[in-house]
DNA sequence: CTGTTGACTGCTG
DNA sequence: TCAGCAGCCAACA
């Protein structure tokens, strides 16, 4: 077997796993990229988690990537939707947008560690 | 194989 | 407060 099919399969199950947190975000929420790799063991950067989002769309089954955003609130990805996409996806969920940035952040922030569903014993 | 890039983050001065 | 920098890890030329 080769070794580069092996580690393209890990990555494949750590897609998948991103995939599936992201689709957890509630609507009207929104979470970081950092917060989804914590979640998901930290064994990985952040940057993976924007990787995955970037090949999120080519998914047959939609991923609700525009909640996904930076630690700070800013729409990072927004260039990857089209000029502005992102930000009136994010406004017909009722998230307000001012210069490219959620506002309310932390009140919007949804962490998948903090959601009891996830952790039910926490 | 090496260097660059990227939807990031935390630390430092 | 904020710009700069290093760590991060896979893809790409």
């Amino acid at each position: 077997m080769k070794e580069s099919a092996k580690i393209s399969d890990e990555n494949r199950d750590f897609f998948d796993a991103v995939y599936e947190v992201t689709r957890l975000i509630p609507r009207g929420r929104v979470t970081s990229y950092g917060a989804i790799a914590k979640y998901l063991g930290s064994g990985r950067s952040a940057r993976m988690v924007g990787w995955a989002m970037a090949a999120s769309h080519r998914l047959p089954r939609p991923v609700p990537a525009h909640r996904v955003v930076n630690r700070t609130g800013v729409l990072t990805g927004k260039h990857h939707f089209g000029e502005n996409r992102m930000q009136v996806l994010l406004e017909e969920e009722g998230v307000r947008v001012e210069n490219d940035r959620v506002v309310d952040f932390e009140q919007r922030f949804w962490d998948p560690g903090r959601d009891p569903e996830l952790n039910p014993f926490d």
